[in-house]
DNA sequence: TCATTAAACGCGT
DNA sequence: ACGCGTTTAATGA
């Protein structure tokens, strides 16, 4: 087992659910939360496992996904630094549903059981935390099914790449996303080719830009506008004109 | 018939 | 070894 580097323990404390917390609430969290390093591509939590942690992407991006009987997986969220996931399963009292899986190297925060729910029955902070953190996600998925409803695919692969840039679900979401265009369609639900095709066209509107492996977001709000409208303006677009005074 | 898909192939990093 | 464009063969609208 490798020893975390101290810098992330200080970037465990400085979550938003954990910065305003009582000192001894600081305190327990900080002794008895977990840091543990998962290679890309390792499990770090299993479907039927007993929930028993709550899970920090401290550094690097997981994938939620399940793998039916006949073995088609789909993904159903990504979680970039900074995102905190798995308290479903943890207030419920359930063994997992998903599986959670690495899509890089990453230090993952894993805060106990007991950790939890003692924070969950003690501190009105954090309640508000994770109400916060329901209604975001709750939010993120009914954009995702309407893209997929009534946008094109396009659209759908701008709302999956925002939410990887959600400000609420992953803060600390870095704006260079290494990520291969075969685990994006994963997790736009769609095929290779057309997450390609997608990609290449919010390439062209000059929302993202693309190199080998990495997918780098040059203008995230446009980013989140398109994803909510299904308006795409290429920069051929009278509507985008040059040299407009920026803040 | 046309579009879409997963798998295979090959080139480049 | 991996990422990604392209080809191919099967499938379905």
């Amino acid at each position: 087992m490798t020893d975390a580097p101290l810098v992330l323990r200080e970037r465990l404390l400085e979550a938003p659910w954990a910065r305003d917390l009582a000192g001894p609430q600081v305190a327990r969290v900080a002794k008895e939360t977990l840091l543990v390093h998962h290679a890309s591509g390792s499990v770090i939590c299993r479907e039927g496992e007993p929930a028993l942690h709550w899970i920090g992407v401290i550094d690097g991006m997981v994938k939620v996904d399940t793998v039916s009987a006949e073995g088609r997986s789909t993904t159903f969220i990504g979680v970039s630094s900074g995102g905190w996931l798995g308290e479903g399963s943890l207030l419920k009292r359930e063994r997992r549903h998903y599986e959670v899986v690495a899509l890089r190297d990453s230090w993952i925060a894993l805060v106990p059981l007991e950790t939890f729910t003692w924070l969950f029955e003690t501190s009105l902070t954090f309640n508000h935390f994770l109400v916060h953190q329901l209604n975001a996600r709750l939010g993120q998925f009914v954009a995702v099914v309407e893209s997929c409803r009534i946008q094109t695919t396009t659209a759908q692969v701008a709302v999956c790449l925002a939410g990887l840039f959600n400000r609420e679900l992953s803060p600390q979401a870095p704006n260079v996303l290494k990520i291969s265009h075969e685990e994006l369609a994963r997790l736009c639900g769609l095929s290779r080719q057309v997450a390609g095709r997608a990609l290449h066209e919010l390439e062209q509107a000059a929302l993202v830009k693309m190199q080998y492996g990495v997918i780098r977001v040059l203008d995230v709000d446009a980013l989140h506008a398109f994803a909510r409208s299904g308006e795409l303006h290429t920069d051929s677009s009278p509507a985008r004109s040059r040299g407009l005074p920026s803040p």
